[in-house]
DNA sequence: ATGTCC
């Protein structure tokens, strides 16, 4: 039963195994998979989930199984962005008739993108206590990479701990099946993140220049296993990965703390907890090699592993568990894939669609939240059936409140 | 996505 699988050959390459039977592919994300496709390092194939679109750096929804070397463009400036989601003990008669000041409870729990009065764009102006304990974890692994790598020591790295960010980073609150209360989020590795992936890349196209290495096109740059900066970047990358995990992890607990003060009924959250990223790199064991497997926009799906995969606003989600599909590398999407970019979509679309697009939900429906309406994206429904040998579906969540960066 | 040393 492998006809869930189309097959992009490659001349000079790796194939491409594609899970995307009865939904598109842009012409342009298989022409960037192909050019990935040709580097010699890449094993055995590469994978391509059903929410593919053309991304900068890489094709967003691809795994991309490595031996011997890195591509830091790959997993690009938006090092460990991903999901977390825990359910509580609440249902949805628990949650207050309006929903306006649970919402203004989160934004003003965390910070993010708009919030006023932050000295620096959606960041803490002084941390909580509970933000300096995080970062004094995450401090001694930071201070070996700025020994060597100083320039990363001026970032907002401790004030951005615990804060959202902007575009398309979110807070929801969801209810489930049954009508039980989620709490969901999305966020990656803020400032220290972007200089840490922007640094590598800026230093992997240095040293394609100084060894004269030609390549399909610039983001193809690479580290090869052994050189120091190979060694530096899995250092840098996977501690950017930690701090994006223990960022969402932080907010988490503040969503939580900040829905306690307006929900009047006490409840237990992390009832089930999810942190996932989708957009990483690490080393991984596939058909008998330890290889590297960086995902971009895509969900680790390890036999019985916990995802997420969000909808688009509007749109339902779905907290998934792994098949463990090999051929894939264990993996599946990361959303539903957008169908238009988003200066197409601001074109297309006006603040009256997007009005009724989201009638159901509490949250922003200005002009500057568009390009995140439900028309821009991928049919939710065609991107899971498409993915059904990669994963099966263990919760469906639709939004009721969501939180914009 | 982030920061504003482009």
């Amino acid at each position: 039963m492998q006809n869930d699988v189309q097959l992009l050959e490659v001349a000079n390459g790796k194939p491409v195994k594609m899970w995307t039977v009865g939904v598109p592919v842009e012409p342009e994300a298989r022409e960037q998979l192909q050019m990935t496709a040709q580097m010699p390092f890449i094993f055995r194939h590469m994978a391509v989930m059903p929410d593919v679109h053309l991304g900068k750096g890489s094709t967003i929804g691809s795994v991309i199984p490595t031996q011997g070397a890195i591509i830091p463009a790959a997993v690009g400036v938006d090092i460990g962005c991903g999901m977390m989601a825990v359910r509580t003990s609440l249902t949805a008669s628990d949650l207050p008739e309006q929903l306006g000041p649970l919402r203004s409870a989160i934004e003003q729990a965390v910070p993010h993108g708009r919030t006023p009065g932050a000295r620096d764009k959606g960041s803490w102006n002084t941390p909580p206590e509970t933000v300096d304990a995080m970062w004094a974890s995450l401090l001694p692994g930071f201070s070996r990479i700025t020994e060597k790598y100083p320039r990363l020591k001026n970032t907002n790295n401790h004030k951005h701990l615990g804060t959202l960010g902007t575009g398309n980073h979110f807070i929801e609150v969801c209810l489930d099946e049954a009508d039980r209360v989620w709490f969901m989020l999305h966020s990656g590795s803020r400032g220290v993140g972007n200089a840490i992936g922007n640094l590598f890349i800026e230093l992997a196209q240095a040293d394609m220049r100084q060894h004269m290495v030609n390549l399909p096109h610039r983001d193809l740059a690479y580290f090869t296993e052994g050189s120091q900066h190979f060694e530096d970047y899995v250092e840098a990358v996977g501690w950017a990965q930690d701090y994006a995990r223990r960022n969402r992890m932080v907010m988490m607990q503040n969503v939580i703390a900040a829905a306690r003060a307006v929900i009047t009924k006490p409840f237990s959250a992390e009832v089930e907890a999810v942190n996932c990223h989708h957009n990483y790199v690490q080393k991984e064991t596939h058909f008998g090699n330890e290889i590297l497997v960086t995902r971009k926009g895509a969900v680790s799906a390890q036999k019985g592993q916990l995802g997420i995969i969000p909808g688009s606003m509007g749109a339902k989600s779905f907290i998934v568990r792994g098949l463990g599909n090999e051929e894939a590398f264990c993996s599946c999407s990361h959303g539903a894939g957008r169908t238009m970019s988003r200066t197409q979509a601001k074109k297309r679309f006006t603040v009256a669609d997007q009005i009724e697009a989201t009638a159901h939900v509490e949250c922003r429906k200005d002009e500057d939240v568009i390009d995140e309406i439900p028309m821009a994206y991928k049919d939710i429904d065609a991107v899971m059936h498409a993915q059904r040998n990669l994963v099966e579906v263990v919760h469906t969540l639709r939004q009721v409140v969501c939180v914009k960066g």
